[in-house]
Parts: structure tokens; sequence; C-alpha cells
DNA sequence: CGGTCTCTTGACGGAGTTCAAAGCTAGTGG
DNA sequence: CCACTAGCTTTGAACTCCGTCAAGAGACCG
């Protein structure tokens, strides 16, 4: 069994210092949960009451439309924290669900007991707002890319971006995510530089 | 003269309960300026040091590309926090100008500053984590807009949501921030329902 | 091995861009 | 208070990126 305190408490601890009393604190406050392959962790419509903190594994944030296509928004991975944050935040139905695509280990809280925390943790309050403006920024950063670059230049920047996530993620998905149909995507990659030729 | 601090107090008491000692001490940290129309707050590349609270006024914030092209991300009004998120967190160039479309009436606050004050009212660290997360979920909510519905929509949309908005700023800049070129928004608004006929 | 899931290929069409030019409008100075 | 100019909006034609549909080819899993 790995020592899942300890990855909670060094990943805590990379961007500020808590005590370990208060990192026992709010590990004692969080479920450990391991979800199979495409397990769905949080439905669509669904209202979130928890957020995640992923141990290992690799999951994905996404909205179904009434015609049944999925777009996919988020890719979340080891050490990220995920939620469906409108609903997390504001109590109503969730615009997203969120799935495991590999079997994913997470640790959740609930609500009620991180506000409690930021209470008896008061630096907690700091680390989510950090945790907050990086998620901001990481959006952002993702709507500049949009703008800026054409979709084949976007594959280019996801798969360069994060080495080794193409491998672990299915091509449809990556075009989901970049908006790019499966097939134009399919197209783009066989053409490797659409400058050249 | 208005009064200014009154309007601030009143702002951070619509969500939270601040006393006067405190609002009066962040105050204190504030400066009040006013720009003239198109008077440039933050210049693209310059390092952001401040972020500011709209007392009165309208300002945009928009990158310029190499080829001159100027893109529209967001628009600010009275009562709302502006700032080049990424550029203040980080201290590095920011990717963002942020200027007057209207003249304008803000009180800025220096990082230094609002890092004491988050040390000395801690109140105002949960205050903007929840400001943050509210920046999040209108980046969101936007994207959403922006997946699910073709120009048109997103132009009625726009119009809509924010009445008077469409009168105050200039339609080609309703349409940089809608994503669509302004040949095609006035084509859009001159065939009010392309639905029918 | 059979079936389902994933990726590829090609034809076609349409939403939205680009470029160029003309019509408006509103602010400015004389 | 008018005339001019600069900025904004409209129009139209040509073009292009990329989506949709349909069908086939792999590939992976039980």
């Amino acid at each position: 069994m790995k020592d899942t305190k300890g990855q909670l408490g060094s990943y805590l601890n990379r961007s500020m210092n808590f005590g370990t009393g208060e990192v026992d604190l709010m590990f004692s406050k969080m479920t450990k949960r391991t979800y199979a392959k495409k397990a769905v962790i949080l439905n669509q419509e669904e209202i979130a009451t928890h957020r995640y903190f992923i141990l290992e594994g690799l999951v994905r944030v996404f909205h179904t439309n009434e015609k049944g296509i999925e777009t996919i928004n988020q890719f979340a991975i080891e050490n990220w924290w995920v939620a469906s944050v409108e609903s997390f935040v504001e109590h109503t139905p969730s615009h997203y669900a969120i799935q495991a695509i590999e079997k994913t280990t997470v640790l959740s809280i609930a609500k009620a007991d991180l506000e409690e925390l930021y209470i008896s943790i008061p630096k907690l309050e700091r680390f989510f707002r950090k945790i907050t403006e990086r998620m901001l920024m990481a959006i952002i950063r993702k709507n500049e890319v949009f703008m800026k670059y054409p979709s084949y230049e976007r594959y280019r920047f996801f798969v360069d971006s994060v080495p080794g996530f193409a491998q672990r993620v299915p091509q449809y998905m990556i075009a989901s995510y970049l908006d790019i149909s499966p097939e134009y995507l399919s197209e783009i990659r066989n053409n490797s530089d659409p400058m050249i030729s």
C-alpha cells in the first residue's frame, strides 16, 4: 500500500508550509476511493458535493448535449484537483460529468468539510485561492491557444506540451478537447506539416 | 464628490461582512484614479503590479497579435475587479492590455499591499478566493456559449444578457469579443432572424 | 476468432473569413 | 454652425477551413 498521506502532504507543501497536524486533520476529512476505467465520478445534472484530488490516474470533464455529442473541457492527472466548479460553488446541477479514463484513485473532500477546514486551518483558504488562480490561468491560456492558432497547430501544441499524454488518451478524445472533428484530426496527423508540400 | 469609500464598502458587504475599520484600512491602501476615454491602464508586455476595482466606466482587456489584430477577451464595468491575472500572479509580462472605453474611475491596489491586507484582514483572503471563483465561472460559462452556439446566437445572447451594454460599446469591439469578423456581424444584424425567411 | 471500438479516407457543403470599396456618423476645428 | 475628416458600419464576391456523412480498415478484447 502506498503512502497516501505522504503524497498529499508533499503536494500541499510544494507551494506552502503546512504542519503535520494540519495535514493530518485535512487527511482525516478526505476519503480515498478508486474508480475503474470508464467509471463515472460525477454525472451530468448531478450536484457536485465534492472536490477530488487525483492520487493516480487520469480523468476527463465533459459535457453531453441534447444530440448526444460529448465535448471534453478538461483532462486531469496525478496531483491535480478536479471538480465541476460551478456546481460545487453554487449548489446547482452540474453541466459537466467527470469520468475516469484510466483506473483512477482519488481523495475526495465534501464541501461542508472543506468549509470547516478553511476555519480551522486559515492557510488553506489561501491555498485554495491559489489553486483557483491556477485553474483560472490554465483556462485563460487554453483560450489563448484557441484564439491564436488554427487546429493543426493546436494539435502540435497539445502533443508537445504534455509529453506522454497523447499516448494515454484516445485520439477522438483529444479531438474533442481541441474542438476538432475526429476525421479532421486524422487528416491533420497524416499530413504532419501542412505548410510544406 | 462621490462617496467612494461608501461605494467600496457596500460592494464588499454585498457578499461578506466587513467591519468599518477593515473597510477603512483597505480603502487607505487604494488609490483613486480617473482615465480618459481610450487611455491605457495597462500596456501589453508590461508587468501588472495592480488590480483595479472599477468605480465608474467601462474597460476592455485585449491582446494584440504580431499582425496588429486585436482580440478582446473581457469587458468590465462598475463594481468589477479587473487585472491581467497571470501577469499579476506570476510577475510576468502581460499578454493583455487594459484600456478605458469610456472615461473610467478606478481604485487600484498594489500586489504587495494586497498581500499585507490578506494578513491583517483574513476575511479578505476568502473574499478574493470567491472573486477568483466567480471569474473562473464566468470564463467557463463564456466558453460554454462559444461551444454550443453559432455566431448569430452568441450575438443575441450578448445583447440580451447585459442590457444597455451593446449601446456603450462599438460594434467592432463586440465582434472581436464574440470572435466574429465585423463584416459578418454586420450581416447577422441586418438579418435579425436567420431562421425565418 | 467475432464484435465492438477506434482510426482513416474521400466527397460535399456551409459557416464564416478576407479583401476591397463605398456609405455613414460624429466629433473637431475653423 | 458648417465642413471635413477619421473612424465605424455595410455590401458583395471569392475563397477556405473544417464539419458532416458514409464507408471501410485496423486493432484490441473477451
